[in-house]
DNA sequence: TAGATCTGTAACCTATTTAATCACAAAAGA
DNA sequence: TCTTTTGTGATTAAATAGGTTACAGATCTA
């Protein structure tokens, strides 16, 4: 996935900036630096609409990150490290402190975790959707069944997929038109593609799982079409697992009903 | 560099959790979620102690951003990710933030950079420092002269000096006892040695360096020996460029005549 | 079924942070 | 010397987030 063009560059660098722990005034100052290169407390207030009597402290937090160096002269003039060794620093530095939070969760964690999580739980958001998918691929042994809009049938997925189907499971996929079956059957070559259950309507569509037929998974697309900036599209989904559990009875039913009378295309 | 041992696993997680921009409540739910594996609002409250009240609006804090799934029933009950896919996510995001930064700022950035800073600039904080002298080693044409305390001397530096030493700068190093030297001998096989300029005593020695006698960067380590928790060792740099530079004819004096008359070793 | 307890929502208060303004002395420039 | 600029500190205002309380509807228990 690449990155969708900016519309804005300096709201959303200061945006990005606020959101990794910068004061508004010191990402808006560090920002007018960028453009600068170097400045005077009066030329960044200029650019960056930044009090002038509250750069100095803006400067401050930058300088004790590293970001700002300050040549202690009058007027002082400040400079700005480069947008490579910026953005580098960052993620030296988030990925040090992801570092340090994963050996303490991991310590935190109980021994035994995902002892059958009885009820039906609920999930928001894509990625975190796709995170459940990708958790319940890793577990099957013998079969999935996933139906799916083609927005979520990312390469992600397809690959996950496509090593499930190695380890011998035996995959059944529905939901997606010819020409994208077309394309994955190089990467899962055993699959079985069957027509959607249901008519798929794309508005409030999302996927259906299951697994080993003990394990489901729904999910909806809230916005599906009319997916805007204001209002983008959201997606939630239910799971459940376990021979008893009403999701999996309920989805099952349908499923097996559907699989060996249908026709498997 | 690996991981320091953690002495309080929740604090720290719940630390880093914040400074990834969860709130105090937020962090402390999923903390106390994650060694819990799931639980009600009042289990989480109890060895949270975060107010049971409150539970619930931390939870869709969490919800939102899928690190924990909803068990809609009464109670309901809350569920964490495991500690991998929490730090994996995490992980993700904190990516593809740093890229949607860095390309905010690439477009922010002037096209020509660094038109010979003037004056004498100040950094602060180690890693800052050493972003700099990488900078300068990698900018260099024909010579390094680069003095430090061992300290100091991280794989990164020694690393960056190599790749340097392969372009046909000529490295004099000085400063690092004689086991130390044997080790670099092999990564920077043209270095030359030379003894420290001065008692280079251990407290508030840092780092000198000199590239192409025009470039030139003084650290001094505040807290060497004494550091504590509380108030850890923290480096100070100052730079400057040009041959008039106030810095840089002291330092090429300096250098120079030691360089010329002292005996390399 | 009645009483007691528990659960979830909402409103509220307070402490802390942070943005924004102001006053002023020292320094630099005219 | 006078004016302007610069940097520091104090002060005010607004927004955020932590912490408390009230309460109605569920749930449990005797």
């Amino acid at each position: 996935m690449t990155i969708d063009s900016i519309e804005d560059p300096p709201s959303t660098a200061v945006e990005q900036l606020e959101r990794f722990g910068l004061s508004a005034y010191a990402a808006r100052t560090f920002v007018a630096l960028a453009r600068l290169g170097s400045g005077t407390a009066r030329d960044v207030s200029q650019v960056s609409e930044v009090p002038r009597t509250r750069v100095y402290d803006a400067i401050d937090e930058l300088h004790d990150q590293g970001l700002v160096d300050i040549q202690h002269s009058s007027p002082k003039r400040f400079w700005a490290i480069s947008s490579e060794t910026a953005s580098r620093t960052f993620e030296h530095e988030l990925q040090r402190r992801t570092e340090i939070l994963r050996t303490a969760l991991d310590e935190i964690e109980p021994a035994q975790r995902r002892a059958e999580q009885r009820g039906v739980w609920t999930v928001n958001g894509e990625t975190a959707i796709t995170n459940r998918v990708l958790e319940f691929f890793a577990s099957a042994d013998d079969e999935i069944v996933y139906m799916t809009v083609e927005d979520l049938l990312t390469d992600e997925v397809i690959e996950a997929l496509g090593e499930t189907a190695d380890r011998g499971v035996s995959i059944h996929l529905g939901g997606v038109s010819q020409d994208v079956q077309d394309r994955i059957q190089d990467t899962i070559p055993g699959a079985t593609m069957f027509e959607s259950l249901w008519v798929w309507s794309d508005t409030a569509a999302g996927r259906l799982m299951m697994v080993d037929g003990e394990k489901t998974l729904v999910s909806a697309l809230v916005n599906g079409a009319e997916a805007t900036r204001s209002d983008p599209r959201s997606e939630t989904a239910v799971w459940g697992e376990g021979d008893t559990n009403s999701l999996v009875v309920v989805l099952k039913a349908i499923f097996t009903w559907r699989l060996d009378t249908g026709e498997p295309k």
